[in-house]
DNA sequence: CGATATTTGTCCGTATGTATA
DNA sequence: GTATACATACGGACAAATATC
């Protein structure tokens, strides 16, 4: 049974000095990174158990997992209670623009993906949503809880707002045709632009961490943003929970 | 000596259904966040030590640890060693625009801040620098790393580069003047505009989150972006890093 | 300045619960 | 149902950084 360790604990025992002062969890982090980094362990794998883990580098089970804690929570890899941990996959590059699309942009990145409709509602329009959607309080809305996934993992979640009752029956052609683009266009809105995005990182609850299938320790970007139709009449009003170590969003500022 | 458990376990006790099943720390960490958004520790104030958290609610130190590791990383506390966790403050607001100000962002926000020039040396650039700046690799560049604060504390870094010889004596203008802008219009461009920005979150470096002053486990936003000049030639190729939680970033879509 | 107490950080060991295969 | 694997919680010990006297 090797002991990984050794040559981690070697030098700090045998001169007093130890040049290599970080703590064991942190560099066994650092050896398990560049393992994945290597290859040695591929995306979608799963890694040796915690047990395994800690008989390999001769710790305790503990100090495994604040290295996989670790990990996770820079998002290299994923536990899942009962199952195992597993190596994450890499980001996609996103366009955040007043023209962006997101099938737009996934197909420029070589990859396919669409929206899926989780939850569609008609709900009464409280303070915020009445100002971005320049409507009276209490108006009716349609509220959509949607999916985007991409590279055949969810990229982000959003929660989007329309005004009732110009888009009656949005959620349904949403859903049929996995875009927003599509729908806006077959209720008579043939072009949109966003008017400014609102960003900051954040720890995802529960809820979107489930959705997006990565930890709740790991960041992610919420953008908020509005569209506008043509006459500068607000649309929707959405925001959106991206992964944040899966997606890069660029801002192009030169846009036409 | 009240156990402020006690409204916590007793349902579990009583009744074997206990209609809250969240774990300990999670619940003991939102009373903590609870009792942070009523006021009762200020932001600034130190918390009791982990020690007197357990006591009081009944728990074992590590418990409390795991609900304090959970508020460090959403950003509501912050722990240093030999001193305690103490309360952090709340976010700015920050324009990403391809005209926006550092300064003149803050100063909307009535808020005052600079930028302080912690490093400055030359270097060649790399391939991607090169790239980004429209130079012939190797060719020298102006590196400066760069602490910008707000409200009386740190919310970006950013590491800069700018083509020499065009920019020689920039450091020692920006370091004075606490302004690119200043430094700028000093050395004869009068105007700049951003490009693109490409945006993601992550976790920080050690180093990062020390010049930050925040914890290696709370989100930060990293921008890299191109500044030109009216001639379109590139000036400035900038990755900063802004603390996730202190700061939102509003790109504007629309402008001029 | 040094000595001491306080406070957080790391690590081990053990036990039990819960989700998944 | 059983076995496996991660999640939670307790207990103890010492190290490291800081505050205080």
């Amino acid at each position: 049974m090797t002991n990984l360790l050794s040559s981690l604990t070697a030098p700090a025992e045998d001169a007093e000095q130890a040049s290599e002062r970080a703590s064991f969890w942190s560099r066994i982090a650092q050896q398990l990174a560049d393992a994945i980094g290597q290859g040695v362990y591929r995306p979608g794998e799963r890694l040796p158990s915690e047990h395994a883990l800690a008989e390999q580098f001769g710790v305790n089970r503990h100090t495994i997992r604040r290295s996989l804690a670790h990990l996770d929570q820079r998002g290299l890899v994923h536990a899942t209670q009962g199952r195992g941990t597993f190596v994450e996959a890499f980001a996609v590059d996103l366009a955040l623009g007043k023209r962006s699309r997101h099938r737009q942009s996934l197909a420029q990145a070589g990859l396919r993906g669409g929206l899926q409709v989780m939850h569609a509602q008609e709900v009464a329009a409280n303070a915020d949503q009445a100002l971005a959607l320049q409507v009276t309080p209490d108006s009716p809305l349609l509220f959509l809880q949607v999916l985007g996934e991409g590279a055949g993992q969810p990229l982000h979640v959003s929660e989007r707002y329309f005004p009732l009752p110009r888009f009656t029956g949005l959620a349904e052609i949403v859903q049929a045709s996995g875009s927003i683009t599509a729908a806006f266009a077959q209720l008579g809105v043939a072009d949109y632009q966003r008017q400014e995005s609102r960003i900051s990182a954040r720890l995802p609850s529960k809820e979107v961490a489930r959705w997006l299938s990565q930890s709740s320790t790991r960041p992610v970007i919420l953008v908020s943003s509005v569209n506008l139709d043509p006459q500068g009449v607000p649309i929707e009003f959405s925001m959106a929970w991206f992964a944040g170590d899966r997606v890069t969003l660029t801002v192009k500022h030169d846009e036409p």
